[in-house]
DNA sequence: ACTATCATACTTGTATACAAGTATGCAGAC
DNA sequence: GTCTGCATACTTGTATACAAGTATGATAGT
């Protein structure tokens, strides 16, 4: 607890933002990764005190991560929640329904705009890899899926991307800074997926989308099965 | 702009809320109503002294209405958005897709008690009904479909509906008032909706949540379609 | 008439002050 | 030992103060 020690979120992401916002990012990052554990509880003025900021933006801060629900505002102090497999299975799942939707929009749109601003994005990525840069590699990632989401022009869908992006963001960050070292396959692969999104959009092809998603959820394939029952449920009651 | 005028939202339904809190609920319902205009700048000192109270709790409600797309915050006041025909597509797109998702869960959970809780609600409405209580109804109908949400225990799906719930809230508040006097058969035609989203539930039938679904949204029915072709997408992949 | 410059009054973001309420722990009664 | 009551030190929520930046409008110069 003494004096803020060092940042773990790269502050060039969120270097124009408030005061506030920044020490959000940071205390989410901490909190994700563990340096802050669960369970324990966050005090307005130890913060204060820690960050040597005053009140004011530390309270903007929390309310920000009780809205994303990493930590539980109470009648005396705020209670670490954290994220545990269940939720990081949970934030999957509506990243998917989420994808799904905004798929099947794009379908309906023109995509050659698109389709250029993710291989700008994806020619990116590749540049990160070959510099080891797991900071700009998770930038991109993250931009990438942002992008498409946005080019459906559905300002509800992109507020849930809005509220699960924060945390995702997090996730992939920690995730890409453990393997950046070792792992390159890992960010091969990813890049390669990253093609297999583009191309679907290319295309318009609804089989090659489904590679995509497919790929890029294969870790978390268990707790897919609940969409596909969902999407059996709705055609079912179509073909009547 | 003299002094508050006098206030919209139930007081009762946020009694022990901060002020912040209590103030981004008042000003929702009356930008939704439109009491409030579209385009409008609010200045943070202009409702401060408007509501008496200090700027703390005005700068609370404006960042949440601001997380709900309603108000856009730049950086000279802000700007009112609002709601327009497109947004309450969008959000009931959304609710579609979580209600849709959430079915698919509570088919694999017991649901005597969530059954039990939900025919409680219901017997509600249709007090409220007899007393001609819009207030009360309205209360209560947002009631019944988070109390479905909640049983699944999925706390992402339930952090889409917290944050999709204030708009929805004031948009069916708002309805419900227009109606009570004249267009009692709208209420019991959604009394007799929610028997079915009950008997669906009971029944674990899929056919009947579907008719369920359908016609709490029927409404809307034009916006659904891509959620159709999204469901076979999906569907067609399982098949292989 | 038109443009540039500058004073002013507004804006937000942050710090600090104050009020009301709550957990904690100690002292004393039983 | 155990319970009750109370002082104290914490907590949050709100009000106010201050700093830095920006739009506005008037004024001076051409």
């Amino acid at each position: 607890m003494t004096k803020s020690n060092k940042f773990i979120y790269p502050s060039k992401w969120n270097a124009n933002a408030s005061t506030g916002v920044r020490l959000a990012c940071e205390l989410r990052i901490r909190i994700i990764s563990g340096v802050i554990q669960q369970g324990s509880v966050l005090s307005e003025n130890k913060l204060a005190a820690e960050f040597e900021v005053s009140r004011s933006p530390i309270r903007e801060a929390l309310k920000i991560l009780a809205s994303e629900n990493i930590i539980r505002l109470e009648r005396m102090g705020a209670v670490v929640v954290g994220l545990s497999d269940q939720d990081i299975k949970e934030i999957y799942d509506v990243r998917l329904l989420i994808e799904t939707f905004v798929y099947e929009r794009i379908l309906k749109i023109d995509t050659s705009e698109l389709v250029r601003e993710l291989s700008k994005i994806r020619e990116m990525m590749e540049v990160a890899i070959k510099y080891k840069d797991a900071d700009e590699f998770s930038y991109q990632d993250v931009l990438f899926h942002e992008t498409i989401i946005r080019s459906i022009d559905h300002s509800y869908i992109l507020l849930i991307w809005n509220n699960t992006k924060p945390v995702m963001e997090s996730l992939i960050l920690l995730s890409m800074r453990m393997r950046i070292e070792e792992k390159s396959d890992d960010f091969l692969r990813i890049l390669k997926n990253h093609e297999i999104y583009i191309n679907a959009i290319e295309t318009k092809d609804r089989e090659i989308m489904i590679q995509a998603l497919h790929q890029n959820f294969e870790d978390v394939q268990g707790t897919v099965e609940d969409l596909w029952m969902s999407q059996q449920m709705l055609t079912t009651e179509r073909e009547q």
